[in-house]
RNA sequence: GGGCGAAUAGCUCAGCGGUUCAGAGCGCCUGCCUUACACGCAGGAAGUCGGGGGUUCGAAUCCCUCUUCGCCCACCA
C-alpha cells in the first residue's frame, strides 16, 4: 500500500495555482512559436486603449486561446500576436473628458502638450490591458506585443498612405460628409451609426416671389433651410409644373431661390417638394452639383448657427483651410442675428415657432426615421460639406470579394456571407481624415510658394517642385481614421514594410476572432490591404465571428451602461478557468453570451465547481497511483476488466469527437464532451467501479458492507496496475483535452501525473489522438447493461425509501446467454454500487420468479428484482410496473402503426425498417416480461 | 424599406429529418457528511419544442406565414 505521493487540498484554490502557472509558462517561452513546424497564425483584434476590459472582450480573447492552445498542442508553430490599438477618437475623447474635469479643453493645453498627455493616458490603460489579459490565461507571445502608434507601426502607415497616394487611390474630395460636432471631426460612413427615432416632419409653406401663392416643402430639419438654395419636385410631378423656374422667397434667411425639376425627388413623399440644402445634406449635395447650385454653410462645427467664415471661437479652427472652401460661402449672410451662435436644436425649435408665427408652418406630422449618430459619443452627427481625404476603395474591394467567392476565405458562421458581399459590392469610398490630434499625422504637404501638394515618406523641409522658392512647407493638420492604422495589423505588426524574418514566417495567418460589429470597419479592410500590399495574398483563411457578451435584458456589456464585469473580479471569486468554462460553454459558435451581472454566483460557479470535480478526481487518482505506471499501450489486454475496456474506449470517443468539435470551431461543444467523459463517465462510473481494485485504504472502512467485493479483490480478479495504468490514461487524456479551455487546473494536475518530468508542460504536451485498438463496442454495451443494473437497483431503493444502510438481496434474471456472463462478470461492482449484500444471477427465463421484491425490466428483456423482506406493499408495486408497462404500450403502438403504414415500409430506407423492426421485437419480448409480472403478482 | 438571427423545462442554452432525442447546467423536490469531492453523492418532478398552415412514410428538426425580441444595411427630404 504506497503512499499517497500527493497531499492535495480538498478544496481547489485557483488563486494559489494560476500566477504561477502562468510565470512558469512566460519564464519557459510557452507562448512563443516553436522554432520549427507549420505555422498557425492568429492576430489579436487590438483592443482599444480607452478603458480596462470587461467580460465582454473576454469571450473574444479567450475564444482565441482556446484556438491557439489547440493549434499548438497539435503540434503547430503557434504564434498569437498581441497588441493595443490608439483608438484616435475614442482616445481623444476620453482624455479630453478629463480635461473637462479639471475645466480644461484641449486648446488650453496646445497640440503637443496634449498628445503627451494622452500618451501618459493610454500607457497606463495599455499595460492595465495587457495584465487583463494575462489574468485570462492568454497565452500571447508578448514579446512580439505591438501597438498602432509605435513608432515601426507608423512607418507602415505611412508607407501604405504614400502608396496608395502615388497609385492615385487617395484622393482630396469635396463633398457632403458626416461630421460630429461634439468631437469636431469627420467621420466614415461606417462610424456614423443608424438609429431609428421618431421625430417631426414640419410642412414649411416657401412663398413664391411673384405672390402666386406658396411652395410646401416638408422637412425633419428645418433648422438647415437657412442653407436652402433651391426647391426641387419631380420633373413629372403635376404639381410641380406652375412652380418651376419660379423663384421662391426663403422665410428667415430673406434670400431667393429657384424652385427646379429633379427625377431623385419621391414624389410620395410628403409634399412632392423638397428643400435642397447642398452643404447639409448629402443627396442634397448631389442635386446641387447637377443644377449648379450655391452651397452655403449655414452652421458652425460645433452644430451652433452661423457662417463659418471665420476662426471658429471655440475649436480655434480657421474651417477654410480643411473643411470649407471660399467658393461655398454664400455671398450673403443668411443667419439672422438672433440665431447666430444658437445650437442647432435650439435653433429648430426658434425657427419653427418662427414660421409658426408668420402662418408659414403648414402643419407637424409624426414621423419615424433614422438618425446618424457618431460611433463614439453618439451625438447626432451633421452632414457637412467639407474637404476630406478619401481612399478609392472599388479597386481594393473587388479583387477580395472575388476572391471570397472563390472560397480562398470564409466567415463561420457562414450566414454573414450576404451581409459581407453586399458590402463588398456597394463599397463606398473611405474617409480618412480626422480633425483630431491624436492619431497618425495625414503626411501630405503643401508649399506655401507654389502652392504643390504632394505625400511623402520622411518629412519634407522645401517643395520638390519649386526648391528655388525655398518657401515654407506645411504638413495637412489632421490626422487619419484609426481604422486606417488596424487594417494593416496582420502585416504591419510583423515588421513590414522591411522583409522581416517573422513577416517571411508568418505571413498569411489563418483564423480571424471578433465581433461582427466590426466586420466592415476592420476586417473587410484587412483583407483588402492585405491582399493589395503583400502580394495578392490573403491575411487569414477563416473569420471566426463571435457572439456578444449580454446581461439578461439583453444588453450589450459595456461600461458606459454599468453591467460591465472587471474580468479580474471574477477570476478573483471563482478563478480564471471558471470564467473561461462560462464564455466558452454559454455558448454555440457565434451565438450571445447572456450573463447576469447582478449573479455572479448562480454565472460562474458551474466553472469553479467543474473545476473542483477535476482538482477531486485527481486527488483520488494521483493519491492512488504508484510512482511509476504502465504506459496504456504496455498493458496486456487480458488482464483488463470490462469496466477498463469500458472506459478506453469512452476516451476514444471522446478525443474523436471533441477534436472534431474545435476543428470545426465548435469549442463549446469539445468543453461539454470532455465534462461529460471527466464526470459523468470516469468519475462516476469508473472511479467507482475500480476502487475495490485498487487495494488501498480507501475501502478498508467499507469493509462490513462490501464484504463481497473486498474478497474479490482480494482474489485478485484483476491487476490493480491494470487499472492504474488505465486511470492513469483517462485521466491524462481528458486534461490534456481540457487544457484549451480551463488550462490552469489541467496543467497543475497534469504536471503531477506520475512519470511527469519537472520540466514537462502540458501546454506543449502533444493533443492525444484517437487508438483505434482501444474502442471497443461490445465494452459499451456491455457495461451499459451493468450500469441498467445499478441504476435500477438505485431507483427501487429510492423509491421504496429503503435507508442507504440497508443492505439488500437482489437478483437479475438475464435474458440469453452472454447477459449472464456480463452480469456474473461485474457481479462486484454491482453490488458495490448497487449497495446489495448478495446478487443472485440467473439464466432465465425472466418474468416467473415473483417473491416479495419489487422489480424492474431491461430493455432487453431482463429484470431485476428486489428483495424487499414484505416491506413491499403490492398495490404500489402494481402500480409501478402498470405505469411502466402503459409507457411502453405508448411506444409501441407508435412503433406498430409506423410498421404496418405500407408508405413507411415501402418508401424508408431498409435499414431504418430494419432498426424500426428490431426496436419493436426488443419492446415486445419486455411488455412480455412485465405483463408476466403483473399476472404473476395478481395485480388487477 | 431590405437582409439576417433568435423564440425548446422557472432561468441560461444544446439538439436542426427517423419514438427510448424531448436533453444539459443552474434552480426545485426526496434521501444521504457513503473518507476524492456537500463547489459533492443517489433518486425525482418539470416543457402540447412561440401561433397557424404545408412538404414528408416520418418534423423540435425542412418550407410558407403570423407574432415577439435582437442585430445589420439603407440619400424615409
Amino acid at each position: 500500500m504506497p503512499a499517497p505521493r500527493f497531499e492535495l487540498a480538498p478544496q481547489y484554490d485557483p488563486r494559489a495555482v494560476e500566477p504561477s502557472l502562468y510565470r512558469r509558462w512566460l519564464e519557459r517561452g510557452a507562448f512563443a512559436p516553436r522554432a520549427s513546424g507549420e505555422p498557425y497564425i492568429i492576430v489579436i483584434p487590438p483592443p482599444n486603449v480607452t478603458a480596462v476590459l470587461h467580460v465582454g472582450h473576454g469571450l473574444n480573447n479567450i475564444i482565441q486561446d482556446v484556438l491557439i492552445r489547440f493549434e499548438r498542442m497539435r503540434g503547430r508553430a503557434a504564434l498569437w500576436l498581441p497588441g493595443t490599438d490608439h483608438a484616435g477618437i475614442a482616445t481623444q475623447n476620453v482624455v479630453e473628458k478629463q480635461l473637462a474635469a479639471e475645466g480644461k479643453t484641449r486648446f488650453d493645453l496646445g497640440r503637443e502638450a496634449f498628445v503627451e498627455r494622452v500618451w501618459a493616458f493610454v500607457r497606463e490603460t495599455g499595460d492595465t490591458i495587457i495584465e487583463q489579459l494575462k489574468i485570462i490565461g492568454c497565452s500571447c507571445d508578448w514579446s512580439r506585443t505591438r501597438f498602432t502608434l509605435d513608432e515601426a507601426y507608423s512607418r507602415a502607415v505611412r508607407e501604405v498612405f504614400v502608396t496608395l497616394w502615388e497609385e492615385q487611390l487617395i484622393y482630396r474630395g469635396h463633398r457632403v460628409i458626416h461630421w460630429c460636432p461634439h468631437c469636431l471631426t469627420a467621420l466614415s460612413d461606417e462610424e456614423a451609426e443608424h438609429h431609428d427615432t421618431s421625430g417631426n416632419l414640419y410642412h414649411i409653406k416657401y412663398p413664391l416671389v411673384d405672390g402666386s401663392g406658396f411652395v410646401t416643402v416638408a422637412t425633419t430639419r428645418p433648422e438647415t433651410m437657412l442653407g436652402d438654395t433651391a426647391v426641387a419636385v419631380h420633373p413629372d410631378d403635376p404639381r410641380g409644373r406652375p412652380a418651376v423656374g419660379k423663384n421662391l422667397r426663403l422665410p428667415i434667411a430673406n434670400v431667393e431661390i429657384p424652385v427646379i425639376a429633379d427625377e431623385t425627388v419621391d414624389r410620395a413623399f410628403g409634399t412632392g417638394f423638397v428643400k435642397v440644402t447642398p452643404a447639409h445634406d448629402a443627396s442634397d449635395f448631389e442635386i446641387g452639383l447637377r443644377h449648379r447650385l450655391p452651397m452655403p454653410l449655414i452652421m458652425r462645427e460645433d452644430g451652433t448657427l452661423g457662417e463659418p467664415s471665420r476662426v471658429d471661437g471655440r475649436t480655434g479652427r480657421r474651417p477654410e483651410t480643411t473643411t470649407a472652401r471660399p467658393p461655398d460661402r454664400p455671398s450673403a449672410r443668411r443667419v439672422p442675428p438672433d440665431l447666430e451662435g444658437l445650437d442647432r436644436f435650439e435653433a429648430r425649435k426658434r425657427i419653427v415657432k418662427q414660421l409658426e408665427r408668420d402662418g408659414l408652418l403648414a402643419k407637424v406630422e409624426q414621423h419615424q426615421h433614422s438618425v446618424r449618430r457618431c460611433y463614439r459619443c453618439e451625438t447626432v452627427v451633421e452632414p457637412r460639406l467639407s474637404d476630406q481625404w478619401f481612399v478609392k476603395m472599388r479597386p481594393l474591394a473587388e479583387p477580395v470579394l472575388a476572391e471570397y467567392r472563390r472560397g480562398a476565405f470564409r466567415l463561420v458562421p457562414e450566414r454573414w456571407r450576404a451581409t459581407f458581399e453586399h458590402w463588398m459590392e456597394n463599397i463606398r469610398d473611405w474617409n480618412i481624415s480626422r480633425q483630431l490630434w491624436w492619431g497618425h499625422r495625414i503626411p501630405v504637404f503643401t508649399c506655401k510658394h507654389c502652392g504643390h501638394q504632394w505625400a511623402d515618406r520622411t518629412d519634407p523641409t522645401t517643395c520638390p517642385e519649386c526648391d528655388g522658392g525655398g518657401g515654407p512647407v506645411e504638413q495637412d493638420p489632421d490626422v487619419l481614421d484609426t481604422w486606417f492604422s488596424s487594417w494593416l495589423w496582420p502585416f504591419a505588426t510583423l515588421g513590414w514594410p522591411q522583409r522581416t524574418p517573422d513577416l517571411e514566417r508568418f505571413y498569411p495567418g489563418h483564423t480571424m476572432v471578433t465581433a461582427p460589429e466590426i466586420l466592415f470597419f476592420w476586417v473587410a479592410r484587412m483583407l483588402m490591404s492585405g491582399y493589395h500590399f503583400m502580394d495578392r495574398r490573403l491575411p487569414f483563411t477563416t473569420v471566426y465571428l463571435t457572439g456578444t457578451v449580454r446581461d439578461t435584458q439583453h444588453r450589450k456589456m459595456s461600461k458606459s451602461l454599468g453591467n460591465g464585469i472587471d474580468p479580474r473580479d471574477v477570476v478573483r471569486l471563482y478563478g480564471t478557468d471558471a470564467l473561461r468554462w462560462t464564455l466558452i460553454g454559454g455558448g454555440s459558435l457565434g451565438a450571445d453570451v447572456i450573463v447576469d451581472p447582478n449573479d455572479l454566483e448562480t454565472t460562474f460557479a458551474p466553472g469553479r465547481n467543474f473545476a473542483n470535480k477535476l482538482w477531486n478526481i485527481g486527488r483520488f487518482i494521483l493519491s492512488q497511483l504508484p510512482a511509476e505506471v504502465t504506459p496504456i499501450d504496455g498493458v496486456d489486454r487480458t488482464q483488463l476488466t470490462l469496466a477498463d475496456r469500458w472506459i478506453l474506449s469512452r476516451a476514444q470517443a471522446m478525443t474523436r469527437e471533441a477534436t472534431a468539435s474545435l476543428e470545426q470551431f465548435r469549442l463549446d461543444e469539445a468543453a461539454k464532451r470532455c465534462y461529460e467523459f471527466a464526470w459523468n463517465e470516469l468519475a462516476d462510473w469508473y472511479v467507482e467501479a475500480v476502487k475495490p481494485r485498487l487495494g488501498t485504504t480507501t475501502d478498508a472502512g467499507a469493509a462490513p458492507r462490501a464484504a463481497g467485493a473486498l474478497r474479490a479483490a482480494a482474489r485478485g480478479a484483476a491487476p490493480a496496475s491494470a487499472a492504474h495504468a488505465v486511470l492513469a490514461y483517462c485521466f491524462d487524456v481528458v486534461l490534456r483535452l481540457l487544457h484549451p479551455v480551463v488550462p490552469f487546473i489541467t496543467e497543475e494536475l497534469w504536471q503531477k501525473l506520475p512519470g511527469r518530468t519537472a520540466d514537462e508542460l502540458l501546454i506543449v504536451a502533444p493533443w492525444p489522438r484517437p487508438q483505434g485498438q482501444l474502442e471497443d463496442a461490445e465494452a459499451d454495451v456491455h457495461f451499459g447493461r451493468v450500469k441498467t443494473a445499478i441504476e435500477l437497483i438505485r431507483s427501487i431503493r429510492a423509491e421504496y425509501r429503503i435507508p442507504p444502510k440497508t443492505r439488500l438481496r437482489a437478483t437479475i434474471v438475464a435474458r440469453g446467454g452472454d447477459r449472464a456472463a456480463t452480469f456474473a462478470g461485474e457481479r462486484d461492482t454491482i453490488l458495490r454500487l448497487g449497495q446489495l449484500e448478495s446478487l443472485t444471477i440467473d439464466g432465465g427465463p425472466a418474468g416467473a420468479s415473483v417473491g416479495g421484491g419489487a422489480h424492474a425490466v431491461f430493455g432487453d428483456g431482463s429484470e431485476v428484482i428486489v428483495a424487499l423482506e414484505g416491506a413491499i406493499d403490492v398495490q404500489q408495486e402494481c402500480s409501478r410496473l402498470s405505469h411502466e408497462l402503459s409507457r411502453l404500450d405508448g411506444h409501441l403502438a407508435g412503433l406498430a402503426a409506423k410498421l404496418t403504414n405500407e408508405n413507411f415500409v415501402s418508401r424508408a430506407p431498409a435499414e431504418v425498417v430494419a432498426r424500426e423492426r428490431e426496436k419493436e421485437k426488443a419492446w415486445r419480448d419486455q411488455r412480455a416480461v412485465l405483463a408476466g409480472k403483473l399476472k404473476a403478482l395478481g395485480c388487477s
